[in-house]
DNA sequence: CGCGGGTTTGAATGAGTTCAATCACGGTGG
DNA sequence: CCACCGTGATTGAACTCATTCAAACCCGCG
């Protein structure tokens, strides 16, 4: 569980056991192709998951086949963690590319939280950060422009992989077509393309068939009105209920 | 407590001792005038707030002065549940109204949820709404157009209304203007009065100073494709972590 | 009466979409 | 080794939905 430990070594102090008893859950690795399902919508899925590789995408349909995506999900990422209500899931999870995940079921998930509280500080906010990058695309879908939004966007997910890989790195390992991005940013594919180009031709960004590199983060964070804060995760300890 | 009252007896039997246990918390009754802040941008609050009577918006104001409003909270919402955290607040929240809210620090919270499960099942439903709702706006305003994200909102505004008086009604007591709805669904004012012509032209709504009265549910529903699934509560039991 | 916030209407503009064609590239089979 | 295919990226031109700017309107209130 590699990218998992990094990223609860965030919210944690390395020295508890907590992360051993993570290790011990039992799960069972899995993979999915592209495109495949992970939880359908109008499931209730009784598991929590853990990207291992790959990204994996949180997404809706609407009649006339146009598609929303609400977020990506990375390497670290968790999910599922609020909705061990069986309450069935209103979106669909998808794999964008080929991923591996760990499937945990929900009741040992809740044993461990519940023997450890460390692991539910770290996993508490593991949630709010997620609430946090839903409510950051609410305002980049909602009010910036289609500049703003991919630049807002590549930010965002070079400092997510920045926490779980603790590599310091200008470029965003970028595994997805421009039509993921389109539905993630709700504009058309042909319109993701030129603004990237746009991108591209003032050199703020270099783009390669496997991702794309920051070349000017001063001038597009200050394009993109990033704040990289509600990425960010101190260690404060909380008191969850016990 | 009328209102939340309401809203959490949708989650638990009306039999348990919970909602005594909710009314015996200390709070303070507060008033908010129309604009004036409920928690600042930046701010950690200690507090969980439950709106009594009027509309409070979550915002954020982007530097040149563009906002996007994340979600409205009516009488029964209760919100900053999550960020009992320390954490700091990547957006503010506002009165829309005129707006009378209890105060509750989030210590006695946490407390009267840890002896009362039935009361943090509740709260947990509460909690898993919330996400619903902000995961319907980003599709919302993600990829929807104009008429159907007006139509699709007053849908789920009139259906959390009903959930909290009890009361199925056609009528939408909308007490806010439009440069709100707009900023909400980010659009422009005049758009959106262009809009809310057209939606009334059709037949599908009246308009009034007061609100707005659904003439066709079924076209409506059926125009802004609303399910109103994400906002049902089934009071089904789970185990919280203790 | 006159001011001010909110709504409405018109006309011009613009950002993003749609449709359609072309290109680039890796893989596959002959 | 090369022709062929399919997916994804790019480009151009026409179009559309929504914005912007500006003026008029409505209405409650001092």
């Amino acid at each position: 569980m590699n990218a998992l430990y990094h990223r609860i070594r965030q919210y944690v102090d390395s020295d508890t056991l907590a992360i051993d008893k993570l290790a011990e859950l039992d799960h069972r690795l899995e993979n999915r192709m592209p495109g495949e399902t992970i939880v359908a919508e109008g499931e209730r899925a009784d598991f929590v998951f853990v990207i291992e590789r790959g990204w994996a995408v949180r997404n809706r349909l609407l009649d006339d086949g146009r598609r929303q995506i609400l977020n990506f999900m990375l390497p670290g990422d968790c999910f599922d963690l609020m909705s061990l209500t069986q309450a069935k899931s209103d979106h669909a999870v998808n794999a964008a590319t080929h991923v591996s995940l760990r499937r945990i079921s929900s009741k040992d998930f809740m044993g461990a939280i519940a023997s450890q509280p460390a692991l539910a500080t770290a996993f508490w906010w593991v949630a709010i950060q997620e609430d946090s990058i839903l409510r950051e695309q609410i305002i980049r879908v909602g009010r910036r422009s289609a500049t703003e939004r991919l630049a807002h966007l590549f930010l965002e997910l070079n400092r997510r992989q920045i926490i779980v890989t603790g590599d310091e790195t200008d470029f965003l390992d970028l595994p997805i077509s421009q039509s993921l991005l389109a539905d993630a940013l709700g504009l058309s594919v042909v319109h993701v393309s030129r603004t990237l180009a746009k991108l591209r031709n003032k050199g703020f960004v270099k783009t390669s068939p496997f991702g794309i590199e920051i070349l000017d983060r001063e001038r597009l964070s200050a394009l993109a009105d990033f704040d990289s804060r509600y990425l960010r995760a101190t260690k404060l300890r909380i008191s969850v209920p016990e």
